[in-house]
DNA sequence: TAATGTGAACTTCTTCACAGCC
DNA sequence: GGCTGTGAAGAAGTTCACATTA
């Protein structure tokens, strides 16, 4: 069975949070964690826990529980973030210098190495909060990908911009694509992710029973 | 049977991504749309999209598809968005000013009527690309969910400061809580989204392969 | 006693396939 | 011909329950 066969899919997004609650035990001092205690603050069942886990390997000890120095050492392996990736921003509007400016990237081993975008009144300007990084035009993003080694990219552009931004990411070599224009990309064979922030609020209002709250 | 039992939840999430493309339809001219045209633009079967529709009623004529006009309309009823809702920010930091900034939100009906932060240093400013709104402190907050009606909030603050926040949220009145902070919130009994920025790129990395991505 | 790992049971979701309608 | 709505079949995901180990 190869790698991502025949996991499940929600099981491997779950690995993030699991990896996000192992961190944060860490800080905390715990050196060693039950999947009854990880799927608590997670709101999950022991089991589920352990049957994601299981997908990637026998990593607890019956018992004891899972060692919270070694899983989280396990969960950065299998997600492949023992590593640093370089990634790039492609628009430097209001959300793309928010992203710019994230702490939470770099901590997770995300480095944003550059930001374009089409703007000619945005080239070159630099960004408050992100000392060096300089706007770029999308004309420099071979290149920079080339020499960077960059394999992932972030789009921040409007969802009329998006689908021109992905494919030109894609040429000069890109093989994963975060995707925050509210639109669904066509025809891209990489590696994909989409958020999208007004689908998530929609969810909320449907959940609020959409129309009896006054 | 009740309105959301027995609906599957990804259901309701394309829901979403049904509206999101039915407007772009609309905008383009279209005004009729066939399940398998709906799916092959969001890379869903056709019967997928019959079937989620089908739990909410009957839209469609066979032989002829959808109204997109009507499908639209239909679909902001269910979701609840054919209407104005309020919603206020905690957290004015990077992320929380470019929420603050982005039009998408009031295009749907998601009218930000305040911000709210615990840095002093914040409070009394403006945002800029946001006239009129000023930074207020947490200790207004019951106040302005009262006055302005709301319902709905925002949390961009960090993972430390997260719980807090939607506790005092939740106690002033509010009923949905969209969090950006990379942290599972306990013990709330309310309608609640996640977003966490960087589970999204930990998700690409494991689709690269994690690791022999030089 | 405490806790894992896992086959089996169960539940949920998706796809199929077709009757019925335009 | 084209297309919807839907029961039935199939696939995928979750929970149960228990043998096993510390």
């Amino acid at each position: 069975m190869s790698r991502s066969d025949s996991i499940p899919g929600p099981a491997v997004r779950r690995l993030s949070l699991y990896l996000r609650q192992l961190e944060s035990s860490l800080g905390v001092g715990k050196h060693t964690v039950s999947s009854r205690q990880l799927g608590q603050a997670l709101g999950l069942t022991d089991a589920q826990v352990r049957k994601d886990l299981a997908y990637f390997g026998q990593f607890g000890r019956p018992g004891i529980g899972y060692d919270v120095d070694d899983l989280i050492t396990q969960i950065r392996r299998i997600l492949g973030t023992d590593r640093v990736w370089n990634v790039l921003l492609i628009g430097a509007g209001n959300l793309g210098r928010a992203l710019l400016c994230y702490r939470g990237f770099a901590k997770k081993g995300f480095h944003l190495v550059a930001v374009f975008d089409k703007d000619d009144s945005l080239i070159g300007r630099t960004v408050e909060g992100a000392p060096g990084v300089v706007v770029q035009p999308l004309s420099d993003l071979p290149n920079v990908v080339r020499e960077h080694n960059v394999h992932l990219a972030i789009l921040a552009v409007p969802a009329s911009a998006a689908q021109e931004a992905a494919d030109c990411a894609l040429k000069a070599g890109v093989r994963g694509i975060l995707n925050f224009a509210p639109v669904t990309l066509q025809g891209l064979s990489c590696a994909m992710a989409s958020v999208d922030l007004t689908v998530h609020l929609e969810q909320l209002s449907f959940q609020l029973g959409g129309g009896d709250t006054a």
